[in-house]
DNA sequence: GATGAATGAGCCTTCATTCAT
DNA sequence: GATGAATGAAGGCTCATTCAT
């Protein structure tokens, strides 16, 4: 793919590259059928540096996620932590840096979604991803229980949580659905309604309808 | 398996029994890792008897596919057809209808998110469901429409409708993550909450909170 | 190789089949040059199929040695069992077993000496022969005894068995080497005469010089 | 391995580095096992200056043969030089030196065994050792032969030496097999009383029983 | 219909060898 | 001289598929 590929470079900077040709192969053939030679070729290299550096076909998979869930937890943290200083902007920065599209462009939502598929007998990725999926929970709850505080609503906010987190998560499956002949996709721009318009709902003291 | 398999059995008897032995296997394999092989000794069946059933793994697959998509699709059309006339209760019905546990057992949830993650690079899979799919969003938002028509809400029908299907996706999402040492699960229970404080919070007029 | 080779055959038939041909390969090209292709083309057959019948490529080579070890523990114990009752007898025919070529044709000593070369490193292998060569070792000492103390030789019969068994070992090393312009090779009829001029030696009151 | 290697020093001491780090591996692993990678570990190396200094793989094993066989030749005729003048002398110094524990360690031996095994297919090794093994085989003949007139044994000089060097070469076997649980191995001890007493059985009038 | 031996394509991985630094 | 990233040729093994029985 790369014509300009180096002879030589620094591991790290390997690892990355190996790391984003896996993750195109990913989002255009899904997991099942990506091979070690099709990365190779994706980043202009030879099969047997994949194997090089990273020992393997699993480990270097695992090293794919653990990269894509290492840079969506510093997104939305870093989100957080530039939102104002109140309950109800630093959750609205949550949610919708899921959908910031300059970061999740379909190709990565793609590759998520191809991981998802793989939990079932790859516990492994599920370790990878469970202390910081805990940590967006706890902090997603613990804004809930704020503004349910605040604005006394009758919700539970651990309930509250997994709503919202839920709605997330359907909305990324949507906006990764490959409508074939599907004019009518979900788009980011309708993610971002979406969000504002459940908050709304759920917490009509905090969030105006429409804003 | 199944010791008790019996030697004859009806051409379709025998295909639902290798798409059952399929499901399992997806569940608990996931898609990637399961052959054919697999299948066979699931079901206690030789692997040649698979492919003589289904000419191919990929037509098993797509036979598989298309099982859980029928069967989902009369699933929640019966609910609908069962509830009482009005929108709202047609709505609830519909959206109640996904967690049904003695249906979308959490063999069944897992089988559906394997092929989700699949999707990419198999277009076929999306044909089999954009079909089905399409039915489904289209009576969900005629029945939003209905309720916004009714209670006069300032929505759009097609992101309320969107924001539902997104929400019963996540919520399917988190009943089949197999939160391994993570006892705080997603249940069935909690996606009926959910559910339910979802429709009283975006229909307010329509759902009475906690009911 | 063999161009009748029958489509489908028995399980053990097509074992023996592949040992023997593995036989061959080793004997041609030695352990470290062996594939399972070279294998499978000998017999006549695929790659897979080895693995097929004997799980991998070690457990081929397991299976082989084991081949080897119990014809030549059967082997000499016949020839034991069908000499005289001497304890003279016995012995000659013990250590003459070993350069029967109709058994122990060059091709089969070449398998075996290339299996001790690979005994370091392959613990495996010595587990495989350790107990039949235990019961050879003590069949040759109990019979160096019954001699030592019938004929009043003033020798350890742990050290006679030792000594036998060594040089037993050193001709078949001396029968495996391809003297390639070396016309002057061991010669199993050499074997046959320095075994009985050895016995002759070591036992002078049970053995004749030129028997 | 070896922390204290020195980053410079002459091609000959570099080479004769490497060779002892092969020989290292071959009796840690075997033939089979060793790979250019474990050889340049074994010398705190990398694998490419083991190329750059014998250019292949191949001829890195090729030199490390010849240096056994190299050594092991002057060994044996110095021992003969160092011995007495007479025949009988000289012989058993020639046998006694195969089993010069500061010189034959356990892992020389193991190496020799792991080039046996390998001599069928690869010429090579018979060609670098077949000229020293004929000089060692003629002179034990000769002192055989000497032996033979001097005590009017009726024996074939060429079957003595046979004998003997068989003899040895199924001691270095027995020395060499790592026998897991056997504590009943072959020592150097025993191969030399082995020794002395088939010189004296042999050569009664030569060698005294128990010398 | 059903089995299981057999095939063959393709994949992951190893490893000797090259080469820029 | 020395390193280590990189290559490419095999090799072992898996697995969908075929086919004789």
């Amino acid at each position: 793919m790369d014509a300009a590929t180096p002879r030589k470079a620094g591991r790290d900077v390997r690892r990355a590259q190996l790391i984003d040709a896996t993750i195109a192969v990913l989002a255009r053939k899904g997991y099942a059928a990506l091979t070690v030679a099709d990365v190779a070729k994706e980043a202009g290299l030879s099969a047997g540096i994949v194997i090089f550096h990273f020992t393997s076909k699993d480990e270097l998979l695992a090293a794919v996620l653990h990269a894509l869930a290492t840079e969506y937890h510093r997104h939305w943290a870093g989100r957080v932590r530039q939102a104002g200083p109140s309950a109800a902007e630093q959750l609205k920065a949550l949610l919708l840096s899921d959908f910031d599209i300059s970061v999740f462009t379909p190709e990565r939502l793609a590759a998520w979604i191809a991981f998802w598929g793989e939990t079932q007998g790859r516990p492994v990725y599920d370790q990878i991803c469970s202390g910081l999926d805990a940590e967006r929970q706890a902090a997603s709850e613990i804004l809930c229980r704020e503004l349910v505080v605040e604005g006394g609503y009758a919700l539970d906010p651990h309930l509250l949580m997994r709503t919202l987190e839920a709605l997330c998560d359907g909305l990324w499956l949507g906006l990764a659905a490959r409508g074939a002949g599907n004019s009518d996709r979900v788009t980011a721009s309708d993610a971002h309604k979406i969000i504002m318009a459940a908050l709304a709902a759920l917490f009509p003291r905090h969030f105006a309808p429409g804003a």
